[in-house]
RNA sequence: GUCGACGUUGCGUAAUGGUUAGCGCGUCAACUCUUACCAAGUUGGAAGUGCGGGUUCGAUUCCCGUCGUCGACCCCA
């Protein structure tokens, strides 16, 4: 009835089969149903990004929560799509122009974006066709860029919101500058290093004025000093407060001032003030008014000092500003190296300049007050719970955020300038006054991907999908990226929907660390490509292995030995539904009722119902470790260990018992591969279509569990047999002898032990043979009530024997000495619960009886 | 500097105020047998709660300290 090649080889099946359901449509959400929607968005990667292992377990996660809720019943969309990422992109095609040697100045605006654009059709968004070789089942149909055209339109019409309402200004203001990628940076996306930087004492004044010493790490900065600030209280300082002082080669007075910043433990106990160049300068020249004087130009390099280091790099000036100083015996002491911790542009690690200039911002301050209270008052909820204090630390503790960009790339500004310094904001489908022209900056690309959840719906029309699939039901997202993402979706989202939160749930996972625990790093060598994983396990591999290892909100690690055990699994299921099908199992005709059932049956399908209440508990409650973990072992152990070795007996006597197990036998597999399916979508469809010949897993009905009424009783028997088989082998085993070799043996109790009914079972498992009339027992095991006695007919060997018995009997000694202690315990006795006394009690009886039969075996064996 | 997390067999992890601390990989031994599975499989075995103190009848679990690891945030010029 099967064609099954007998092995399974999963580029065999992976592409033909998402083909397949991609034609099928399976994966389009209609947001005309009657269904109840389930939607989550991608947290969309990078057009420039490329699948990484970190990418592979999230999307794994997202798409076994989607492809379990599609088969829920739930009209379930999982929407993808990538975001712009305004530096990274740009800096990629300025490369490649630089390859050229040409600037994207030498273009043109126009003709660079155009530039960027070309690049993007051509190489961006390779991330998508690796997605689909995951096998992830998103909604193609509703594929979403942040550049697109609705999605502009999202971020025009925000932007005026947000305006009108007072929410976003332009300031002069401290900014984190990359003086190479020309552009201001909000403080997520600067990275402070620590570096061997300097620290050098400095004198200011001449002989014979006031002089005072300040100690500094950037020595180039003093020429634009406006002050000397000291701690009010300083008794060294005290004096000097309120006088002047004169800044060297500037030749400029410049006053001294007191402010409680001022730590006079640290360094000189006096500060240089350089307002444009520092941002707690800033802050204490605001409130002293110490004039701002510029240095440097936007690229780092000092200019408009009047002074000879004009023209000279800022690191450059450095050394020269200390030499002059040291040949001017202005110098004090000097530390160096000085470590010290120093912000680097997260693009480029260029040494950030914090720079005066004018910039937009948002006012977060009661923006994210919504998207914190959101949580508090539980309309979000974060999973696992332990992150929240990490979300609030973040959304309540928010500087305004600088959002506009001196890049090409990216959505600009919609802010339009008069003659005479007006000013208008133009939203979508206005325009701007004759003569006037448009701020030539554009927004940062969180501005953007912070709409995604309701901009990807089509906001701000108010279409179907808005409708019916806004909020979305989770996200699902790394904790690392909880502030950077996620609270700026928070704040979009409460913005934009008057209050109405972008999504019930965050659902946080860990990062993938290399199989130490150590963080993967190109640096470190310790990266893995999920690709190559692919190639060589099959992506169904790949995704149980990340499944399997994914605890909420923490790290996992990642071995390829591990991949191969999952795909040693994908061999397993492989092989034992082939066996399944090639014995008859069939899901034909109603399952018979249990109690007709053998007993076998009957706990196979228990176990089964257990598994599915366990799988699905906690697929819902995002636990993949605990789901991943209980399918594998109710597949691996129940169902291939168990179960398939004792029909081989069933079916070898045929007759009704093996037709109605044949019946189970499909139904088990039935079950057991949708249950898998949404975790290894491919073997399972691979696998479930020719067994079932139904249409496909993707849309086939989730497994519901139907316990039965004598499950307890059944399991009770079926351990009996267990482990009767399993004393059995150890037996055979301790004895050396061959798993192909049939003994004979006489096996006694099974009636008491109501398992009379698989004596012809048990003997098939292990290989013993009835009995004869010269059976002659010279080895006997006891397992509970039951007694096997073997004719070894001398070959028994004695020491191992009594080895094995003598251990147990030392264990169950000691187990009986610690109960005996704790019963002798006046203390114990007296404030111990009773339920726990009583169990005491009863291990304390179990091991008196359990000494008294292995003594007596020990008794009973041949003198060595 | 501030805050946080974590320390369970060789490695990665789970659970728990009270029977015998579970699992995967690895490892050791034996086996590969009639109806699935040899880049595999079967069977059996060995091996663990960092250290010190406290609370408790009882601590791997709770508390304090210590050591170690990791992370986040901030920054003193």
């Amino acid at each position: 009835m099967t064609e099954l090649p007998s092995s399974f080889t999963p580029s065999d099946i992976e592409g033909a089969l998402y083909d397949a359901w991609l034609k099928a449509g399976y994966f389009t959400a209609n947001p005309h149903s009657d269904k109840k929607p389930f939607t989550i968005v991608i947290p969309p990667p990078n057009v420039t990004g490329s699948l990484h292992i970190g990418h592979a377990l999230d999307m794994t996660i997202q798409d076994s929560l989607i492809r379990m809720k599609r088969m829920k019943g739930f009209e379930a969309l999982w929407l993808p799509g990538m975001d712009h990422a305004g530096i990274a992109t740009q800096n990629v095609v300025e490369r490649q122009l630089a390859a050229q040697g040409k600037s994207r100045h030498d273009l043109g605006r126009e003709e660079f974006v155009k530039k960027v654009w070309e690049w993007k059709a051509e190489s961006g968004g390779a991330i998508l066709n690796q997605m689909k070789r995951l096998g992830a089942s998103v909604d193609w149909t509703r594929e979403r860029f942040t550049m697109d055209e609705g999605l502009s339109k999202a971020v025009l019409t925000i932007f005026k919101n947000l305006y009108d309402k007072g929410l976003i200004y332009r300031a002069e203001r401290i900014i984190n500058w990359c003086p190479r990628c020309l552009t201001a940076l909000s403080d997520i996306e600067v990275e402070h290093q620590e570096i061997d930087g300097e620290f050098v004492q400095i004198t200011y004044g001449d002989a014979g004025e006031n002089q005072i010493s300040i100690a500094t790490t950037r020595p180039e900065t003093m020429l634009g000093d406006g002050a000397v600030a000291v701690n009010p209280n300083d008794p060294r300082y005290r004096d000097m407060i309120g006088k002047t002082v004169r800044l060297p080669y500037v030749d400029r007075m410049i006053p001294i001032i007191a402010d409680e910043i001022v730590d006079p433990e640290f360094g000189t106990g006096a500060v240089k003030v350089t307002a444009a160049h520092d941002p707690n300068d800033f802050e204490m020249a605001v409130r002293h008014n110490v004039p701002f004087v510029v240095i440097m130009n936007e690229e780092g390099v000092m200019a408009g000092t009047g002074t000879q280091f004009d023209g000279m790099d800022r690191f450059t000036a450095r050394k020269a500003v200390v030499e002059q100083l040291r040949a001017d015996g202005r110098i004090g002491w000097e530390k160096r190296p000085y470590k010290h911790s120093v912000g680097h542009c997260q693009r480029c690690s260029t040494i950030v300049e914090p720079r005066l200039s004018k910039q937009w911002f948002v006012k977060v301050a009661p923006l994210a007050q919504a998207a914190g209270d959101a949580v508090r008052n539980g309309k979000v909820k974060i999973d696992p719970v332990e992150m929240e204090p990490r979300y609030f630390d973040w959304v309540d503790n928010m500087h305004d955020w600088c959002i506009s960009r001196q890049l090409w790339w990216g959505h600009r500004i919609p802010v339009w300038y008069g003659p005479n310094d007006e000013m208008v904001v133009v939203g979508p489908g206005e325009s701007a006054p004759a003569g006037y022209t448009q701020d030539s900056d554009v927004l940062d690309t969180w501005f953007s991907s912070g709409l995604w959840p309701f901009s990807t719906l089509g906001w701000p029309e108010q279409t179907a999908d808005l409708k019916k699939f806004y909020p979305t039901s989770v996200l699902v997202t790394g904790y690392d990226i909880l502030f950077f993402w996620v609270a700026r979706m928070m704040i979009m989202g409460l913005f934009a929907m008057d209050g109405v939160e972008p999504f019930g749930v965050i659902a946080l996972h860990g990062l993938v660390r290399d199989k130490h625990g150590k963080k993967m790093s190109k640096s470190r060598g310790n990266t893995v490509d999920p690709l190559e994983f692919m190639d060589k396990y099959g992506s169904d591999a790949l995704r149980f292995t990340l499944a399997r290892g994914a605890n909420p909100g923490t790290d996992q690690a990642l071995a390829e030995e591990w991949v191969a055990g999952s795909r040693n699994f994908a061999t397993k299921l492989w092989n034992a539904s082939r066996f399944a099908m090639m014995n008859g199992a069939h899901v034909n005709g109603a399952l018979p009722e249990p109690q007709t059932l053998n007993h076998i049956d009957q706990w196979i399908l228990n176990r089964l119902n257990e598994t599915i209440t366990e799988v699905d508990s906690n697929l819902e409650a995002f636990e993949f470790q605990k789901a991943c973990d209980a399918v594998y072992h109710f597949a691996w152990d129940d169902v291939c260990d168990w179960y398939l070795e004792l029909t081989k007996d069933v079916f070898a006597r045929g007759g009704a018992e093996a037709e109605a197990t044949k019946r189970v036998l499909g139904h088990v597999f039935d079950q057991l591969l949708r249950l898998l399916h949404p975790i290894m979508p491919f073997i399972t469809e691979a696998l479930w279509k020719p067994l079932t010949h139904g249409e496909s897993l993707v849309v086939a009905q989730w497994p519901v569990a139907t316990p039965l009424h004598n499950a307890e009783s059944v399991a009770g028997l079926v351990g009996d047999l267990q482990t009767l088989i399993t004393e059995i082998r150890r037996f055979r085993n301790d004895q050396g002898i061959k798993t192909s070799a049939k003994i004979a043996a006489r096996i006694s109790g099974l009636t008491e032990g109501g398992l009379s009914a698989y004596e012809s079972s048990v003997r098939f498992i292990t290989k013993l043979e009835p009995a004869t009339e010269t059976f002659n027992p010279s080895a006997k095991v006891e397992i509970g009530r039951f007694v096997v006695e073997f004719d070894l007919t001398g070959a028994i060997d004695v020491g191992a024997e009594r080895a094995r018995l003598t251990k147990d009997l030392a264990t169950i000694e000691k187990d009986k000495k610690t109960a005996e202690v704790k019963l002798n315990n006046e203390n114990f006795m007296a404030k111990a619960p009773m339920e726990v006394v009583k169990e005491i009690r009863e291990r304390l009886d179990f091991c008196n009886a359990e000494i008294e039969r292995i003594t007596a075996l020990l008794a009973s064996l041949p003198k060595a």
